[in-house]
DNA sequence: CGGTATCCAGGATGATACTG
DNA sequence: CAGTATCATCCTGGATACCG
C-alpha cells in the first residue's frame, strides 16, 4: 500500500489512517519503535527477521515520508542511521496496543476452540 | 496477506493479530460491520466502493475462515447472503476505533503542517 | 553499516465478463 | 444478488552483487 492522501481529496478517518499505516510491515515497524527507540536498521532487522531488507527499507522510507518516523543519519564511518517515532507516530501507541491485546484474546479463543474439538472427539 | 497461524507454531500477539486482520481490506470490512450488522454483500460494496468485488469476497472468505465474521446464506431467489461479526470479531472494536481516532489526529496534524508551510512563505 | 540496483518468481490485486 | 472465471498488472520476497 502506498501513501495516497496527497492525491485524494476526500477521506474518512479510517481511510486516511489505513493509507498511512496499512502497509505490509508498517504496524510491525511501529511496534518495534514503541519497544525501543531509537533503533538502528540492523536492530529493527533483529526484531523483524521475517522482513527482507529491501522491503523493510521501503516501508521505513514511506513512514518517513509521512512523518510517522524520523531518520537520523550520522556522518561517521561506518555509517550510523537511527530511526525514531515522531510526534504523530507516537500517537499510534493505542493502535498497536489494541492490536496486541486482541491478538491475546484471539489466541485464547483459538485454544478454547481446540479444547472444544477435543471434547467432540470423545 | 493470508492466514498463517495454522501453519506456524510461534507467534507474538501482534504477529498473530496481523496475520488475521492485516489483509488489504480487512479492517475496512470490520469497520463496516461495526457500523451496521448484519450487512449484505451489496451493502458492504456501497460502504467500500473502492474495493473490487473479487477482492472483497476473498477477504470476506478469509475472515469467515478465521471466525471473525459469520456468513449466513438464505436459500432464496435471488440469493440473499448476510455477513455479521462473530464473538471474537466484535472484540476488534477497540482496534478500529483507535485507528479512526488516530486518523483524526493525523488529519489535524496535516492541516497544522499546511499552515506552517503557508507561514513560511510569508 | 546501511544502503542501492538488478533479476526473477510468486502472490496479491484489479478490471471485466459471465453465471445460477 | 452474489458470486466465479479469466487475464493483466502491481506488490512483495529472495538472492545476489555492489557502493560510500
Amino acid at each position: 500500500m502506498e501513501t495516497q492522501y496527497k492525491e485524494k481529496t476526500f477521506f474518512t478517518s479510517k481511510d486516511l489512517a489505513l493509507s498511512v499505516i496499512g502497509g505490509r510491515w508498517k504496524i510491525a515497524i511501529i511496534w518495534c519503535l514503541l519497544q525501543q527507540s531509537p533503533l538502528r536498521l540492523s536492530e529493527i532487522q533483529k526484531y523483524l527477521p521475517d522482513v527482507n531488507q529491501r522491503m523493510l527499507i521501503r516501508q521505513l522510507r514511506e513512514l518517513e515520508e509521512d512523518k510517522i518516523i524520523t531518520r537520523y543519519v550520522y556522518p561517521v564511518v561506518p555509517p550510523k542511521v537511527e530511526y525514531e517515532l515522531g510526534e504523530i507516530g507516537l500517537l499510534l501507541e493505542p493502535v498497536v496496543t489494541s492490536i496486541c491485546d486482541w491478538g491475546d484474546n484471539f489466541r485464547e479463543y483459538l485454544e478454547k476452540d481446540v479444547n472444544k474439538n477435543q471434547l467432540n472427539k470423545i
